[in-house]
DNA sequence: TATTATTGCATAGCATGCTATGCAAGTGGT
DNA sequence: ACCACTTGCATAGCATGCTATGCAATAATA
């Protein structure tokens, strides 16, 4: 036999974030918001006042795609940027009023693109899809870390 | 508590795909190919002379992504598009020699791909993995199939 | 202190994916 | 034959992600 496409991980999880990604796009349009926000914002609404590479390292995400999202959210009104004081190389990323009142309603959409994708797996298989993805993330990291370059 | 990103699991299935797909352009770079075609060329190495349409059906892609991809593997060698003869609006798509040759090395590249990136799931795990994708993709489908639009 | 290296971020250029829209070729009903 | 509708594909414009590269600010070292 071949490669199957329907039998290739790579493939299959390729395919499933389409379908994720799809769902929270619309979703999250009505609020002016775009999915390739939403993991900074996640991690803004946490903790404030972070720098780029803090947020590069949390996401793992390159710098130069972060640098991208970040103009696009300034320039949506979501954050203002301000340099660091004692490093000039540094800007602190500090959300606006606006992107604080989208808390609430974000995360609720998101929450319902996760119910409504996933409402085919039992609680239980919900749990191994979880656990499976973090498996696979922390072994990727690894290998990063381990790996000589 | 609040919204998780480590528990999302659309947050985490999009960190997945994303650590798949560094890794097969990697790996097919040296062959000159990248991750966009490759859906199609799963297709087409095992039936040429497809339309646009019939890939888009298949693969779970918009028809105007399918065409962007179609123009930039005509343009590195990998297809040709004729137009068929009963119907002038359809481009019949037939793989290069070129293309042909990489069916090989191209999913034996795929294939470590996905052998490296879970190898620290067990077959069971991985066998798991491969259900529950499929188990979403389904529901997604059937949910796209009886929606009213 | 002057030079060199590192660090943090920006920019250029491209691939991949989407929605919205346009258009030419076929089809159907009159 | 004509008009309206459908169908298959292309194009425009944008978001998201990547690599490669440049640059200014800081740190380290000769």
């Amino acid at each position: 036999m071949d490669f199957a496409k329907d039998q290739s991980p790579g493939y299959l999880v390729n395919h499933v974030a389409r379908i994720f990604a799809r769902g929270l796009t619309a979703r999250i349009k009505p609020l002016g918001l775009t999915t390739g926000t939403f993991p900074a914002l996640l991690e803004l609404w946490e903790s404030d006042g972070m720098t780029q590479k803090q947020l590069v390292e949390k996401l793992d995400i390159e710098q130069a795609t972060m640098a991208n999202t970040l103009v696009r959210m300034e320039r949506d009104g979501l954050i203002v940027r301000k340099k660091d004081a004692s490093d000039g190389r540094m800007q602190r990323i500090w959300l606006t009023a606006r992107a604080r009142a989208l808390h609430g309603p974000a995360t609720k959409a998101a929450l319902a693109e996760n119910t409504e994708t996933l409402a085919s797996l039992s609680q239980d298989e919900q749990r191994q899809f979880t656990a499976l993805m973090h498996k696979v993330i922390a072994a990727s990291r690894h290998r990063t870390d381990t790996s000589t370059d």
